[in-house]
DNA sequence: GAAAAGTGTTGACATTTATCAACGCTTTTT
DNA sequence: AAAAAGCGTTGATAAATGTCAACACTTTTC
């Protein structure tokens, strides 16, 4: 299980873990299990843990006045769940965290990561490099929610995210992209002509 | 002009700059002046530097088929402007970065900056902790465009970023938040009862 | 294997927001 | 000083999207 981590990280180096880090780096994060349901984080809580995903299927959203969810994250496989902005500030957090299909998850706490980020220097240059990313994937889609029509979000949507589609019902795809799930079934409709 | 950077660093970081260090910054950025309307950077362009406001105002925004701005992000005094995308993958830019006010930049290039980082490490430290806000505020921001109505958005814009009403029209704060400039005219009318 | 819950679709209708055009006012340009 | 451009508002209307209710179908639960 921790062999997908480390193949994780390997792939986000310059160069391969030695076994020394390795070792540190199993005994750093711990396996947990959710099943379909269960939560990782929940609105009102600190947020202290991130969580690696080896398998399965996770979503973040918030909850408004009207009980309504805004599907703010999808995770699956190779994702990292957690709310930063809980950990770092340690303020309650906003958003609740849950597995939408059973998953296995490795987790550590926001301090033994700084801890092991010490330790290793090339985890800081994953770090970055997923910040990097991080933050461009976040712009295309701020860009394409204030730029766009619904249809153009879906569109734009299938074209960076096709592994989603798969994975997640209609619904929380039509909430991942600020809509309802009438709106996303009638663009659907539109577009297959 | 460079005091206004170095005291930007000193503010960001957990030790002052020792007078050596401050050099080496004041070396690496070179001055920009900028007249209104002047542009940072064109689409279509590789963004090769990213600038320090010392003063003035601008806005990053991308131009839709039919001539539509869509205003990404504004930038007053202390902020960076960039984008960030095009800088690190060295692909053409979509966005337009031009000056909105008279501005007087400090630029550096991609390539230098990460130079300078070798060399002063607690300029690693510095963007660590600007990429963290820059996530937490674009998260934010999208979380509210996803979520709530036009009037919502334009609350919430004026609690985070009351600076920025008094600098840009509301036309471009319009853009901002992904509405028309008579929607927001009407929102405002509303919300003053 | 029956019941319940989840999913996707459709229709009728309401609401929000966009579009287009016009106007008054201010600022900038010439 | 006159002309032009920019800005904010308003009204009429159109388009996009949301809401509510109903239904068929599948999957999950007990």
């Amino acid at each position: 299980m921790h062999q997908t981590l480390i193949k994780y990280i390997n792939n986000h180096i310059s160069f391969p873990l030695t076994s020394d880090e390795e070792v540190l780096v199993i005994a750093a994060f711990q396996p947990k299990k959710l099943r379909k349901r269960q939560y990782f984080l929940q609105e009102g809580n600190v947020c202290h843990h991130v969580g690696f995903i080896v398998n399965g299927a996770m979503r973040q959203y918030s909850v408004d006045d009207k009980g309504g969810e805004h599907i703010v994250h999808l995770y699956i496989e190779n994702y990292w769940a957690g709310d930063r902005e809980s950990s770092t500030m340690l303020t309650a957090s906003n958003f609740n965290i849950d597995a939408w299909e059973d998953t296995e998850l490795l987790i550590i706490t926001r301090a033994a990561m700084l801890l092991l980020m010490e330790k290793i220097p090339a985890l800081v240059e994953m770090i970055r490099q997923m910040d990097e990313r991080n933050a461009i994937a976040n712009l295309r889609r701020l860009t394409s929610t204030i730029s766009n029509t619904a249809e153009k979000r879906y569109e734009e949507f299938m074209e960076h995210h096709p592994q989603f589609i798969q994975r997640f019902p209609q619904h929380i795809i039509a909430s991942y992209l600020g809509i309802t799930k009438e709106t996303l079934s009638r663009v659907r409709k539109q577009a297959m002509k």
